[in-house]
DNA sequence: TGTTTTATTGAACAGTGTTCAATAAATTTG
DNA sequence: CAAATTTATTGAACACTGTTCAATAAAACA
């Protein structure tokens, strides 16, 4: 079955191959501004050829989307190597805004734009389900320390959440405008800390 | 000039008229999936018509938008009656979490959704800086009464601010998914709630 | 009654996502 | 090897999009 292989080692070429195109175009335009056409020029293939190998444009862009979960999932990886739950609960929102700034557009991909999710149980949902059970474990390590005491877990962990979302979004859709006189690194970082010393006192 | 005067009414009836029309549309079904010949439908009118009214789309947009800022510094107002700084903060939070609740498209219009926007300085942007300048003035009432201290007062307004939008994001782009159990109400009257017992304690 | 604004229309243009018959290429079968 | 079959590719077509604009109708003014 050499030949099958090869075959099928082909269609996933051709598959990256795609997928690659597909990702300059969507992390440069965005979602509603990127044609099928638009991709199929960039690599020089043509437009209804991409249907053979994606059943539409959302499912690219769900692969796309999967890829930053696991962009994000893997900058979190460093967090093993702190012990102390607190101070992992700390470097994770640092992460996460890192990751944000650092990539805008996958985050943009993965937390704001939307478009038509049939099945949440697929691409990047699994994953993002597993980094906020990641957050709630933390949160609840903490807990267990002592730390946020009397606070539900979940509600808490969703607060959290909204809060470096709040940060990341804000950034993201550009409604930082408002704050003259301060650049978004600033904003972003110096607010994160702010909610640290929050977080401190409790 | 009375038929010049009754003129320019029957001009702005005619500009209303197609903004009842793509309010309907734009608030059902987003910027995106809302068309010209829609809103042209919706009104018995002809898409090219609406161009003698508006420039083009993004400005129809963008009355939409300065609509729901307007609705939104219209449910603030009764923050006035609220004479303690720290607790006219905490209704602050809560009102805008319900106008979230209650105009979730309207929202995703103001916060979330992205169109070429030209000129920071029309419409809606304008009000939004004044909101925030409320918050931030608010916050600093709180510092005189000796909250919140050693904060800088620019960037703790902008993580107030993104306490509250990460967790009105969250929910009108559906991304409350993750946390089953829960409906959307409990998380962001009890998310918001947990924030708020941070402040509490600082 | 002209003449000139003002308003409306529908066709047209270039673009979109998607489908599909025709075609080409590659592989399997006889 | 030749024929049949599967696999891959194409470009045209469909119904849609925002926007423009010449033609036209309606109203106001002279």
């Amino acid at each position: 079955m050499g030949i099958a292989e090869r075959k099928q080692e082909e269609k996933q070429e051709m598959h990256k191959r795609i997928l690659t195109g597909a990702r300059k175009i969507f992390l440069e335009k965005g979602y509603e501004q990127t044609s099928m056409r638009n991709i199929a020029n960039e690599i020089n293939y043509s437009p209804g050829s991409i249907y053979f190998y994606f059943k539409d444009k959302s499912e690219i862009f769900h692969e796309l989307h999967k890829e930053g979960f696991h962009l994000l999932v893997n900058q979190l990886k460093v967090l093993n190597k702190v012990a102390d739950p607190f101070e992992r609960l700390k470097a994770m929102g640092r992460i996460f805004i890192q990751f944000a700034k650092d990539n805008k557009d996958y985050y943009n991909l993965m937390f704001i734009v939307d478009e038509p999710q049939k099945v949440p149980e697929t691409g990047g949902f699994k994953i993002a389900q597993e980094a906020i059970n990641q957050l709630s474990a933390v949160i609840k390590e903490c807990q267990q320390k002592g730390r946020f005491k009397g606070m539900d877990p979940e509600y808490f962990t969703f607060m959290i959440l909204s809060a470096m979302h709040g940060i990341c979004a804000l950034f993201c859709t550009d409604r930082t405008t408002s704050f003259v006189g301060k650049t978004n690194d600033e904003l972003m970082h110096h607010g994160y800390e702010c909610f640290v010393a929050l977080l401190e006192k409790s």
